[in-house]
DNA sequence: ATGAAAGCGCTAACAG
DNA sequence: CTGTTAGCGCTTTCAT
């Protein structure tokens, strides 16, 4: 009755679904109790150096792993982070997803990433994700939710850090950031201390989908630079386009084949700056004697190109986000912190005082 | 006895940790048994519609979002996907992820991302995560398991697909490839028809640690051609380097300043192929009139750049790596196969017959 | 220091 | 169709 199959005991594909050994399993084999066994298994003090080592004696000989599913469920955790990012490609956005992997990877935490490349993929993911059932916690990267989403988020009582969101209403969360309008404040001024007076910009178009905010402050640092220096704001010189190194190169060789051009450009972007730096070319006009060009971000490439640029730390906007994040989800009461990293302007080789050519 | 804190109900911190809704409160309210609650939640047909809006109604009302961890407990499977994936900051890679999580996104699966950059990290991976406590499938992404880690890897038992990983070793696995070799062979080929003779390659070094084949693949389906069309190697137009942009800069520059130059270089990848571009500049050539480039991979930027490349298809190499993982978990004991995807010969503007100019 | 037993929240037979 | 009842594998009091 019980054993129908006695005369064919290795019929069904015995390896192919192999049960894994349980704690009970663990517990049998070493004579201890399951209870005994999870202890050994966590670092409980309350065990007999004797017995602790029966019992990781019988784990490596059955080749025990711990059900991480029945380990989480258990002590009432997920043990998940959940990083919702857009345009996961975009160097700046990998660079700060590195920093929290890294960070991460030394923790129990595994990371969950959601890419979110339309405004209803954001939606999706700021409704649905931040529930407790689904992660311990939430790390939200250059992505403002709406203002109606705020309530729900915080009365989902998850803990939630922003890294790099300027929105005022997300003060109730904590945030990591870095000052866009004193970097393109600092850029501007720098071109301006070499004696540049006709100074370009390009950056991205005004964002309705996605609320961001960063190309159009570091616009209106460049604007306070200029005007703090007494330069009248020249309307040619500025443009908005896709963030793309496309769009920008186009902009800029028009801008740059204009009667009276600027003798320096400040893109928003490095990867807006690499548009600009072809254009150049295209133009006809040695860098940086013809033209500078300072970008914004510090990707990779930017010193290969030897591209001067308002670094920002996004590696370590990754990684500390994280920290903040694990502070938080063990003391959930914290008041909510902003940490403000700090720009540091990389000069490289695309930046000169202008070079007046014989006319 | 029961009630020790009868007096004083609201006293401990009742926002801060809200126990959520469980499937019981639901029951309850809806006045029906918690199995019925199940079913209607897995969309099981068995239910009346009108209990079924009858509950739909009380998870609405109690937002009430079911336990992660308690449903893939009871299940028993993690519905988690892990990925290993070296130098996850390369945009061949990301690139590949991007195909990985794209085609995660429409699944229940979770991607579970581990990043590797030394030696020891890809070790750890390879013995750590393939346990079906921890992960459904595993994808593993350009990285070459050991071929002591082979026997481990199988007898866990759990689905792996290797994307990108030519190993003879690994054939009792499913992957995902394309050919270095013929698309070595491919780019040199058309250099050589364009009637280049003179034609250097730019790869990788030897690589002990992670035992990447590409660049080396490719290197002899440079050589094939070349042989196939009667010219022989000249081992100044031949380097092998870091892969990088620098190294690959610096080294092609040492080529073309040499008094026998090559009119025409075939760069291992688009990222070493951009160093090349830039040698070329700085060596005063231009490119294609003095000196054709071909890259390989076509990431992003090499159509910016213009970049005659051998494309392969990065994107859908990680989509079709997580069909074939899904595919297996649900049929474990399918024939391991081999999915060989076409790469695909992108002409742009780095390429063109050699011009003689005057000696 | 260890064992026994209850429980985390959900699913899946099994009855009815 | 729905309710009841065992688990899934681990942790954690509570006794001893």
């Amino acid at each position: 009755m019980e054993k129908k199959y006695k005369m064919k005991p290795v019929a069904m594909k015995p390896v192919s679904t192999p049960t894994h050994p349980t704690i009970r399993d663990v517990a049998r084999k070493a004579g201890v109790s399951p209870g005994t066994v999870s202890r050994v298994l966590n670092n409980s003090p309350l065990v007999t150096p004797l017995t602790r080592s029966k019992v990781l004696e019988i784990v490596k000989e059955l080749d025990y792993h711990p059900n991480l599913m029945a380990h989480r469920l258990s002590i009432g955790k997920t043990l998940r982070i959940g990083a919702i990012v857009p345009f996961f490609h975009r160097p700046a956005e990998i660079e700060r997803l590195r920093g929290v992997v890294s960070a991460l990877s030394v923790t129990t935490y595994d990371l969950v990433i959601h890419n979110v490349e339309t405004p209803d993929q954001r939606d999706i993911y700021f409704t649905q994700i931040p529930h407790r059932e689904r992660v311990d916690g939430v790390i939200v990267i250059s992505l403002p939710p709406k203002e109606e989403d705020i309530a729900r988020l915080s009365s989902a009582g998850i803990p939630i850090i922003f890294i790099d969101v300027h929105q005022p209403w997300i003060q109730p969360f904590d945030r990591v950031t870095s000052n866009d309008f004193s970097g393109g404040r600092l850029a501007t001024r720098y071109l301006i201390s070499l004696g540049h007076e006709k100074i370009g910009f390009i950056g991205d178009l005004p964002d309705e989908s996605f609320l961001f905010t960063s190309s159009h402050d570091r616009y209106l640092g460049y604007r306070k630079a200029l005007d703090e220096a007494g330069i009248s704001l020249n309307d040619t010189f500025i443009a908005h386009e896709k963030h793309d190194r496309y769009a920008a190169h186009k902009i800029a060789e028009r801008m740059l084949t204009m009667e009276d051009r600027p003798t320096a450009i400040f893109a928003a972007s490095d990867t807006q700056a690499m548009g600009v730096i072809a254009a150049a070319r295209t133009a006809g006009l040695f860098v940086p004697d013809n033209l500078s060009i300072v970008g914004y971000d510090d990707i990779e490439i930017a010193e290969y190109l030897g591209l001067t640029t308002v670094r920002q730390p996004l590696f370590d906007s990754g990684r500390i986000g994280v920290e903040l994040l694990l502070e938080r989800i063990n003391n959930p009461d914290r008041e909510p912190v902003e940490y403000t990293l700090q720009n540091e302007f990389m000069i490289r080789t695309t930046t000169s005082s202008p070079k007046h050519l014989p006319q």
